[in-house]
DNA sequence: GTCATGATGGTCT
DNA sequence: GACCATCATGACG
């Protein structure tokens, strides 16, 4: 059975949970608190069929086991000494998938700038950055459904971004097949977006409507 | 403020 | 031993 929940990572493509999922508020019930901040950035990685993908041509590790979960599912991975926190969607089986790239923080600010030794945007705008503020620091979370996990995505809370702008995904190989397709989503003029520049940064209302 | 570079650590061949 | 779904630093302007 998927639950109403789950509902919301299937049945549709996968760019367009993507696309909806900026604004949603992310939440973490850690250890040292609760921490949390709205979604500004998310790429979307499509499976076997996606030579940026970790499931590209049916690939089937046991580090990337989770990717083949159900919709709903995290997948947490390393890379580069780097954690970085992802989304399963799509049916179990259909090893989808959609990367949190970006978020700006709302929910314990002080205690994710102490996270990460940083202020500003440099808190959270980056996928390894966002995880790190959060509180995460290891794998633990991998595989469990967001439904019952301290980690999950509050479909309730969001704001509505104004415009959205789409862009090739960023640090996969340009060269592959996919490399290029433009997969990457995120809130026009929001600072806390990757490599944002500042004279690109909407500081009035952050690109959300009011 | 923007860019290039090296450090990074786990996984897979 | 190579390959990355990255990040912080330090050089320029």
């Amino acid at each position: 059975m998927v639950s109403a929940y789950q509902h919301f990572f299937t049945d549709r493509p996968t760019v367009e949970i993507a696309r909806d999922l900026l604004g949603k508020l992310v939440c973490y019930n850690g250890p040292d608190g609760r921490t949390g901040g709205y979604i500004v950035e998310t790429e979307a990685y499509l499976g076997e069929n996606d030579s940026a993908s970790h499931a590209f041509n049916g690939r089937r590790t046991g580090y990337s086991a989770s990717l083949y979960g159900q919709p709903g599912d995290i997948y947490l991975y390393q890379i580069r000494g780097h954690y970085c926190f992802d989304i399963v969607v799509q049916d179990r089986e259909d090893p989808q998938g959609i990367l949190l790239r970006g978020i700006e923080p709302a929910i314990g600010i002080k205690q994710m700038q102490e996270h990460r030794g940083m202020t500003g945007v440099n808190v959270s705008n980056g996928p390894g950055k966002l995880v790190q503020a959060l509180g995460i620091h290891s794998r633990d979370l991998d595989g469990q459904p967001m439904a019952t996990s301290p980690l999950y995505v509050d479909l309730n809370q969001f704001k509505i971004p104004r415009e959205i702008k789409v862009t090739a995904r960023i640090g996969v190989n340009l060269h592959g097949k996919d490399g290029a397709k433009p997969r990457r989503f995120f809130v026009a003029g929001n600072p806390y977006v990757s490599g944002m520049r500042k004279r690109a940064m909407d500081l009035e209302d952050y690109g959300w409507k009011d």
